[in-house]
DNA sequence: AGCCAGGCACCGC
DNA sequence: GCGGTGCATGGC
């Protein structure tokens, strides 16, 4: 992967399979701000990243090649090669190939374990808008300043020993509403090391879902979402309601339980079930497909 | 206004 | 096990 470096930023020319917005907009992070079209400024380890897009340019602005090359290109998942995904997604069946040929430049980023464990545990029966208030809310209180940009200041996503910190009183101020207990039992457990987000990426699939599941508030939908967005396990299939819908419109044509969705992708689309899950909840959501 | 949100725990059977 | 229901709060 070939970059310039231009002043404080860093630059692709010509790069395929990324689009800033695809990637951001699907729906696996919420810590992010769009300045204008294809402008974004994105909160992630603790740093503050500003984005670009234009018809044959990336640029990553007020960055250096140390944090490029240490977190940036493990961040936007630089080393795999999505074209290939892509491939054989398209080749699996017409429906993903339409998912894959409308959304192609989703990348499925690498993010920190415990923000998106607490993040998707936010995330249950909420809509989007407000799953990204209740996160920025929870970083203002509890996490650290990591700078300011356009006057306004930003902060980091607080740790495991920050948010500890937080009663269950002090989370239902902040309105996470019957979530705070979830969030009181997630932190006490992960202090405490009886559940193990760093063992989630070698386990057994099933073993490190019932690891996640331990903690309260937490189910086969976030368990799976914790570990494709937060711990590199491709395989998983987070089936939610958007999902839901378009296997139904596409694969089902009927009311059919969740749980036999689930069965079914994991078993059609196989090791790269995360990657169709993605490219199908964002392509869904978008064009509210099965959405009555 | 009223329904529903990237679900889940809890309760009956 | 399986299906129904309540849940805090705010967007639409």
């Amino acid at each position: 992967m070939e970059y310039i470096v231009e002043n404080n930023n860093i630059l692709f020319n010509d790069y395929l399979d990324f689009d800033i917005e695809h990637i951001l907009e699907c729906g696996q992070c919420f810590r992010f701000y769009k300045k204008s079209d294809k402008d974004y400024l994105l909160i992630a380890y603790d740093k503050i990243l500003r984005v670009t897009q234009g018809d044959n340019k990336i640029i990553f602005h007020n960055t250096n090649t140390n944090d490029f090359d240490t977190i940036w290109t493990n961040y936007f998942d630089l080393g795999r090669d999505y074209g290939d995904i892509k491939k054989v997604l398209s080749d699996i069946d017409e429906h993903l190939h339409k998912a894959v040929s409308e959304k192609g430049g989703i990348r499925i980023l690498q993010q920190d374990t415990w923000e998106t464990l607490i993040s998707f545990i936010i995330s249950q029966n909420k809509n989007i808008t407000h799953i990204k208030i209740l996160i920025e809310e929870l970083s203002k209180k509890y996490g650290t300043y990591i700078g300011e940009e356009d006057n306004v200041k930003y902060y980091s996503f607080p740790t495991i020993e920050q948010l500890s910190a937080a009663s269950e009183q002090d989370l239902r101020d902040l309105k996470v509403g019957f979530r705070a207990p979830y969030i009181v039992d997630a932190c006490r457990k992960v202090f405490n090391n009886e559940v193990d987000l760093v063992g989630l990426t070698s386990m057994e699939i099933e073993e490190a879902k019932n690891e996640l599941m331990k903690i309260k508030g937490v189910g086969p939908k976030v368990a799976d979402c914790v570990l494709l967005f937060g711990a590199k396990r491709y395989e998983v299939f987070p089936t939610d309601v958007w999902v839901k819908r378009i296997m139904e419109h596409y694969y089902f044509n009927k009311d059919t339980k969740i749980k036999a969705i689930h069965e079914f992708a994991v078993e059609h689309y196989g090791t790269l079930a995360g990657f169709a899950q993605q490219f199908l909840f964002y392509y869904a959501r978008d064009f509210k497909i099965g959405k009555k």
